[in-house]
DNA sequence: CTCCATCACGTAAACGTTTAAACTGTTTCA
DNA sequence: TGAAACAGTTTAAACGTTTACGTGATGGAG
C-alpha cells in the first residue's frame, strides 16, 4: 500500500494532473512546482503504479520477447541486449520460452496481448502463421527472425548466414583445403536449410571436389555420429559444421579417432557460442552477432511503436569469421606430421 | 482496441460482474450462463486486460526475478524453471539483469514495485541491505539465495555447497588421492568463501597432507593461471575447482603442460554447467541443481503470497557429485604411464 | 400463506493513472 | 484600457477490471 499520486499531490499542494505532467514531462511546468513535486515524491518514496498507468494509456511498457529456449546458449546474449535497450527506453522485456511448442507459443502471445504489450519480438526458428495474424490484426508491432515478410506492423531481421559460410569457405580454401565436408542441421529448420544451400552453392562456385553435405541435428552427439560417417568414407581435410554444438561433436569424434585438430582435420563451427572459445582446440567459427540481434530487434520495435504509421522494415545483420585454433593449412599439417616421425 | 469485458457481457446478455466471476471462478454460476459467456469470449477473441485487472486487485500477476547476468551459464536453467512454475500458476516472470551493479539492482527493485509485483526472487550473489528493507517494508514476498535471514515476508534458499565439497573429496580420497589442491573464487563472493572453508575443513578432517587452496576469480583464464602456480610447486594429484569455468582453465593448463587428465592429474569442477559434459575429457563435477533452485524459488514465493500470514521459511537444496571422466585413481594413472613407456 | 434461506445475478463504487478541456492569472499589443 | 494570447494549473472523465452489496427469484419449513 504505497503512496499514490494523490498523496504526492496533497503533499506538494498541487493537483494530481500536475504531478502526472511533472512525471511524464507532457506539459511545461514551473521550476518551483516541479521541485515541490519531486521533493514530495522522494519524501513519500512514491513509485508510479504501472498498472494504472498502463490502463489509462491503453498500452503497457512491457515488451514481449519470445525465444525457443533460454537454455539454448544462443539466446541469453540476445535477451540481455534486448533488455538493456528496453531499459534504456524505460520499458521492460518479458521473455517467454516457447519450448519449441507451437501451442505454447500461441498461449504466450495471448498472454502478451492480455498484458497490452505494444510490441513483441519473436525470435524463434519456427513461427506459426496464426500467431503472425493475431498480432497483425491488433496492430501490435512485431519483429521476426528470418521470416522474410515485412508489412505495416511487421519488421524482419535477416541473418546473413550465406555471408558467413562464404567467409568460412574462402578461409579454408585459402589455407589450401579442397576436400571440405559439411555437417548441418535438420531440414525442418529454415536456418539449417539456408546454411546448407549456401554451402552447396559456394563449394560449386569454388569448384571444390564433390563436396559432401550431411544432415545431423545440431547437437553434440549428432555431430559426433555424422562425423563418424564422414570418416569412414573418403576423408575430407576440413569439416564445416552447421552450428557449434555439431562442431564440438566433431572435435570429440576426431579426438576419439586419434585425429589431431587442426593438424589432421580442420573444423569450423557456426554461431560462436560462449564455449567456442574454450574448446580444445579453441573453435574457429562463424560468429552470429547475438548482441546486435537483440539490439536491432528492439530498435525495430521502437521505430514502429514511436511512429505508428511507419511501416515495418527489413534489417540485416551480418556474420563474421572468428579465427581461433581449430583450422589450419592441411599442407602445413602434413609437414608437421612428417617432421615428427 | 480489442474487445472488453463490456462487449462480452453485452454479447452474452449478462452483466460484466458475471463475466468476471465466470472468468475467475470467484462465485458459482449456472452452466447455462457460463456457456454463453465462454462462447461470447471465443467469438470476440476477448483477452482480459491485465493492467485493469491488476489495478483493481492491487497486485499484478508478474513476479520479479533478479539475477546477476543471464549470460552467466548458471542462470538460464533457474529462470526457465522459475518461469515454468509461474506459468503453471498463471503468473509471469519478469527477469532482470543486475549486471552485478548495486545501483542497477536498486532501480530494478523500484521498477518491480511500480509494477505491483506480489513477490520477487533475488538470486544474485550480492544483495544490498537497503533492497531487502524496501521489499520488507512493503510486505512484498521475497526469496533470496544464501541470505541466511528469514522473516515475515522473507524466505531463503540455502545451497548446500559444503555437502558437495564433502562428496567430491570423499570421492577423490576413495580413488586414492592424498595431495588435493583447491582453486576457488574471489573472497568477495560468499559462495566462494563457503566453498573454500568447506574444502579446508574437510581436508583437515580427512587428514590430507597440507592442502593448498588458492583464490582465483571464477573465470577460465583465472583457473589457467592459478593452475600454473600450483604446478610449479609440489604437484597435487588432484585439483578441486570452485566452479566449472575454473576447472576448464585447469584442463587447458594441464593440456598445455603436457599433462593428461585424468591420468596425470584429476580435476573436479563445481556447478555442472551445460558444457561440463562437453569438455575434453568430460568434467566430473559437483552439480548444483539449478532447475530445482528455480522451482523452489517460485514455491517459496507462492507459499508466502497465497497465505500472507505465513512466515518465510528456509529451504535447502543439496548438491550432487556427477561423475564423468576428468577424475581417476592416481595409482592407476601411474600404472598406465609405466606400461606405456 | 408467510417467512426466511438460498441461489443466481446485477449495480455501482472503487483501483491510480492520463489527458482533453476548462480555468486562472499574467503579459502583450493595438 | 481592453482584448487577446499565453503559460501554468485544475477539473473531471475516461481506461477495464474486481468485488462489496443489493435484489429478485425459488423453494421449503412453519
Amino acid at each position: 500500500m504505497g503512496a499514490s499520486i494523490k498523496d504526492v499531490a496533497a503533499r506538494a499542494g498541487v493537483s494530481i494532473a500536475t504531478v502526472s505532467h511533472v512525471l511524464n514531462g507532457t506539459r511545461p511546468t514551473r521550476q518551483h512546482t516541479r521541485d515541490r513535486v519531486l521533493y514530495a515524491i522522494r519524501e513519500l518514496g512514491y513509485a508510479q503504479n504501472q498498472s494504472a498507468r498502463n490502463l489509462a494509456r491503453g498500452r503497457s511498457t512491457l515488451l514481449g520477447l519470445l525465444v525457443s529456449d533460454v537454455r539454448n546458449p544462443f539466446f541469453p546474449d540476445i535477451t540481455a541486449a534486448f533488455q538493456d535497450q528496453a531499459l534504456a527506453h524505460d520499458m521492460d522485456a518479458l521473455v517467454l520460452n516457447t519450448n519449441y511448442d507451437p501451442q505454447r507459443t500461441l498461449n504466450s502471445v495471448r498472454r502478451l496481448m492480455g498484458l497490452q504489450v505494444p510490441g513483441v519480438a519473436i525470435l524463434t526458428s519456427q513461427i506459426d502463421p496464426s500467431v503472425i495474424d493475431m498480432l497483425a490484426e491488433r496492430r501490435i508491432a512485431a519483429v521476426y527472425l528470418d521470416l522474410g515478410k515485412v508489412s505495416e506492423s511487421i519488421s524482419n531481421i535477416m541473418l546473413e548466414y550465406e555471408d558467413g559460410i562464404v567467409k568460412a569457405l574462402e578461409y579454408l580454401t585459402q589455407l589450401g583445403h579442397r576436400r571440405i565436408a559439411y555437417i548441418g542441421g535438420p531440414m525442418a529448420l529454415k536456418s539449417a536449410q539456408r546454411r546448407k544451400r549456401a554451402f552447396l552453392d559456394m563449394t560449386a562456385r569454388l569448384g571444390l571436389e564433390a563436396a559432401q553435405a550431411i544432415d545431423a541435428d545440431f547437437t553434440v552427439t549428432g555431430g559426433y555420429f555424422a562425423c563418424s560417417k564422414l570418416l569412414s568414407g573418403s576423408m575430407p581435410t576440413a569439416i564445416l559444421a552447421g552450428n557449434d554444438l555439431t562442431a564440438i561433436g566433431i572435435l570429440h569424434r576426431a579426438y576419439d579417432g586419434g585425429l589431431r585438430v587442426p593438424d589432421d582435420l580442420s573444423v569450423v563451427g557456426f554461431d560462436d557460442i560462449v564455449f567456442a572459445e574454450y574448446t580444445q582446440p579453441a573453435l574457429t567459427t562463424v560468429s552470429v552477432p547475438r548482441t546486435e540481434i537483440g539490439k536491432v530487434a528492439f530498435q525495430a520495435l521502437w521505430a514502429m511503436m514511436s511512429d505508428p504509421n511507419q511501416a515495418g522494415r527489413e534489417f540485416r545483420v551480418g556474420t563474421n569469421l572468428v579465427i581461433r585454433q581449430s583450422a589450419a593449412s592441411p599442407i602445413e599439417a602434413r609437414y608437421r606430421e612428417a617432421s615428427q616421425e
